[in-house]
DNA sequence: TTGTTGACATGCCGTATTGATATGGATAGA
DNA sequence: TCTATCCATATCAATACGGCATGTCAACAA
């Protein structure tokens, strides 16, 4: 039993002639007399009642009829579907983001632009810090993330580079700092300092301590946020001040003021894309092409250490 | 896309390995190589990523290899149920009997024997006339019909004869013929005759009419039934006296006793099967070939005129 | 009856596809 | 570095497939 065979005899069955059909094909009628009997042979059933004027379906004909159009139904579907996902039409996508990047306009006019795009593909995005990213990828859990990076050389992983983040300080505005912002670091040595954790974000972390330790300057950190906006509730509450990303500052937040300091801003952020080397989903594939034409293709995974 | 293909496809998928399906398989690993390749090429779309120590699956052949699956599952399910229908061991056989013949052990038991041995063919058996059952069966809706035929030689049909049947006179039990029983017809000339009607079963009233046109008797009707057991019920509440098939004596019926009259017992009723010639439904045949043996060999479609 | 027509079957031949063998190239592991 | 393993390629033989010419049969018309 072939795909062949079953749709000859689908067209000797439509017309009800071997000689129509093999009209209806483009195929001698001889061979599709052969066929059809090899397939009867094939299935040890007589398919057709061969009468002077054409053929008639027996009763196992009619069956085999029946069972062949949706074989063949189904064979078509098969292709269409594998070509829509081999072009990246249909499928998954599950992206990792920092509630911070998704507030960077440029971030989120991409995922809008492959949604609207790619309006079949299954896009999730999970709120997720550049640690847990990094594990996910990884782990294959994630086709992609938004994420801090030490460097854009990760082992199994390929990368571009979106854009250059850097530090702002953000104080309460009902504080003292917002009423005579400070012009360096050394000034706020005896400010309340609300943290992040270490483990959530290393990368951001160990980023931001080297860039002080550098300056030689040292936070005084009385109170420890787990993200952001966590953080940025705080600093709203007067419990301290923070040092935050500056794509926070895209996301105004009720009582808090965020300032530029030069040392600060001559702290470099880059905020990467990255995905697994090994992962060849086509729909990943469109997303990392719409990047590279929303961000310019500037930003390849060359060997550019950002720091 | 071929079945070959897929099924290459599949051990690939499933070993991880060209060369252990080739194994797997038995053939040759660059034939696989080759195949999985014009797959490939077929749907326009990659499904392996090739590494030293075997290959993976893109995220289409991971599709392709689930679709694959099931498409050759449904091929094999085909095929069994070709064979199984072209064995006649599953299908569907509508068959007409006179609710009279029912009574005949022998035709019980067929039917019995038939559904116990395809106990997976849908039997239908439909309790019409002889009249009917023609009719239905020449416009297909019946596969085969147990009925009076009169001639073995039907147009569009094949028959076989299963058994003769003759006519009895059955009487009111609290009637003077039951306490007196007539020995000839004529001593009946005078009787109430209970009859049936010509049209619902033809073949069966004119054979009677003209056994009697040739024994020159004329029966007295006086009421007419439309099938046997209303006929006979008549009988049985003291209408009159009928003249039945012999087959109705298989069922005693309350106040009804049957009588033999040599004069009815000579008129033979012969009982066939018939179905049309082009059915070639092989449930049907099984039925036909268990006539042949239940009933003997003898009864052939031959000319056999019997009357 | 007889000739014609239309439809399916059969035999033969050229071409395309499929598989086997031999061999090459690349990579992981010792 | 060497070896074993696996995938890719080239070539050849067997098979499958389609086209053409022809045969056979049944229905239809004269």
């Amino acid at each position: 039993m072939e795909f062949r065979q079953l749709s000859y005899f689908i067209a000797v069955a439509e017309t009800g002639s071997i000689s129509a059909a093999s009209r209806q094909v483009h195929v001698a009628q001889p061979a599709l007399t052969r066929q059809v009997r090899l397939l009867e042979e094939d299935l040890g059933t007589r398919l057709l009642e061969r009468h002077a004027r054409g053929v008639s379906l027996t009763v196992a004909g009619q069956a085999l009829f029946e069972e062949a159009v949706q074989l063949l139904d189904r064979r078509t579907r098969i292709r269409t579907r594998l070509s829509a996902l081999g072009q990246g039409l249909i499928g998954k996508v599950s992206l990792g983001v920092t509630v911070t990047h998704l507030w960077v306009p440029e971030v989120a006019a991409l995922l809008r632009r492959y949604r609207d795009r790619y309006a079949k593909v299954a896009f999730e995005v999970f709120p997720l810090l550049s640690g847990p990213q990094l594990e996910r990828l990884r782990e294959g859990s994630l086709d992609a993330g938004i994420l801090y990076l030490d460097s854009a050389e990760q082992p199994g992983l390929e990368t571009r580079l979106l854009q250059h983040d850097h530090l702002m300080l953000a104080v309460p505005e009902a504080s003292r700092w917002s009423a005579s912002p400070p012009c360096r670091l050394a000034e706020l040595a005896d400010a309340d300092f609300v943290w992040g954790f270490r483990s959530v974000s290393p990368v951001y972390y160990d980023r931001v301590m080297a860039h002080f330790a550098r300056l030689e300057f040292e936070p005084r950190v009385v109170q420890y946020g787990a993200d952001n906006i966590t953080i940025l509730s705080m600093v709203a509450a007067g419990l301290g001040i923070a040092i935050v990303p500056s794509a926070s500052s895209a996301h105004p937040m009720p009582g808090v003021r965020f300032l530029h300091l030069e040392e600060l801003t001559a702290c470099d952020m880059p905020l990467w894309l990255a995905w697994r080397s090994s992962n060849d989903s086509p729909a990943l594939h469109n997303l990392v092409g719409l990047v590279d034409k929303v961000f310019g293709e500037g930003g390849v995974s060359s060997p550019g250490q950002a720091g």
